[in-house]
DNA sequence: CGAGGTCTTGACCTCCCTCAAGCCTTGTGG
DNA sequence: CCACAAGGCTTGAGGGAGGTCAAGACCTCG
């Protein structure tokens, strides 16, 4: 049946859907490799992005989506009167410019925190491929709807939580998504400053630095730089979900 | 081609989606008559919910997705912990359950703030009716990415706002979709107490209560108890676009 | 009409912000 | 390879926006 994918050509071997170590991760999430087979040919693989670019910017017409395959980006909106607001950090394997496809327009801008590659996948070919992989419709409302979820869950931690906890909860957060990709959980470097994670928290640079010297002294973590290690991952759950505010 | 649809049965003259006052807003925008009576198939009209009601809560299986079809909804998520942050306030027209798709489980509670009626779309005929009408797909992605645009919005002003500025831009968003819906943008009824406005802006309910009177002494609004006047829409909107924490 | 929920206002307090100074790290040009 | 500049980080001192606690007024609905 799909025989003709089981081979791959050489020289597609390093780049190619099927043969990503994020397979599992990305969008390629459930498709058989007859359909992966389609979605390696219409994405654009390894396009590098260099430390500090600007893949797209908010109002941006809609071109791509892009899947990080190595790097690290920040998402930011901005309001009229030009107030910055990180929404959020993305690793390899995680797909950026969901929130486009509303208005064909970029709703937010995304910038790489350190040289990155991404796979492209053009605005263009999206109704078609989804119409030859149903599977990929459902993909890719799984993703947007996670992606809601997600920010839900930074609303709750925005409008609930002290600072402590929000920066655990941050820790813990990247901490489980370095285990995914197979990375250390307990202890990763972190590839933003002081001042972007405080704007993504909704805390300032200060509050930030002095939080983690808190953690640090009460032992849960070890922090040197943008070195973090985990000392305590359970101390720091707890943190989360203790809650001396409430009744 | 379609005539058929051009005669609609009496009996479903006030339920249909083809004749509902809102399909310009709601799930049926962009689709022909055609597709319309499709979808007026498999939608179920006018369920009736309580206030007070729990239409789905966070974790139930997703069975539905709800559009809103009069009153008034509020979306929830919780901690493990069990605090409370109000995701949403949702409006006639407006589609609740879109951040199930992911987990096919839903990821907030709705809960009516007054007496309400919903029309329900069977998760199970979602696959199929994005078969038979491709607009269909197209349109959720839409809506599934506004929603993600317009959590991005509030984790800006969750992050970045002070209080004032905080409810000036909530009364200035619900006046817009007030006025969408063809009802005055200058003055309404609010349907949630002071606790639920403060727990969605972040803030406290005597925050709330204090910001309110501080914005009519300052005569920018009038209000009593529920009722709210905007009275210089325009200072509403210097309120959002001032920043004097700004450099 | 009374009870319970809702709202307002005051007084006080706390957590985080602001401002400031100094140190550390990184990268660049002499 | 070192010097120096510039950005990033830490820490301290003080202040302010909003939280907390409390009391009373005001709905509203059975």
């Amino acid at each position: 049946m799909n025989d003709q994918n089981d081979i791959i050509p050489i020289h597609r071997l390093k780049t190619a859907c099927s043969a990503c170590s994020l397979r599992e991760l990305c969008l390629p999430v459930g498709l058989t490799s007859d359909e992966m087979a389609k979605l390696d040919q219409t994405i654009r693989q390894r396009r590098p992005v260099k430390r500090g670019d600007v893949l797209f910017r908010s109002g941006d017409p809609l071109v791509s989506l892009y899947a990080v395959r190595t790097g690290f980006f920040k998402t930011t909106v901005v309001s009229e009167d030009g107030r910055e607001q990180i929404t959020g950090f993305h690793m390899p394997g995680e797909l950026m410019g969901l929130d486009a496809l509303g208005q064909n327009r970029h709703g937010c801008s995304a910038i790489a925190l350190e040289d990155c590659e991404v796979c492209e996948l053009p605005e263009q070919q999206l109704a078609p491929l989804s119409q030859t992989i149903p599977a990929l419709t459902n993909h890719l409302y799984k993703l947007m709807s996670r992606e809601i979820v997600r920010d839900q869950g930074i609303m709750l931690l925005l409008g609930n939580m002290r600072a402590e906890e929000r920066l655990a909860a941050f820790l813990l957060n990247l901490s489980q998504r370095m285990s995914t990709r197979g990375f250390s959980s307990k202890s990763f470097h972190l590839r933003m400053t002081r001042e972007e994670i405080g704007n993504y928290l909704g805390l300032k640079l200060e509050t930030v630095s002095r939080t983690f010297s808190k953690l640090q002294a009460d032992g849960v973590i070890h922090v040197q730089g943008k070195l973090v290690e985990l000392v305590e991952i359970d101390a720091l759950k707890r943190i989360i979900s203790s809650c001396p505010g409430l009744h």
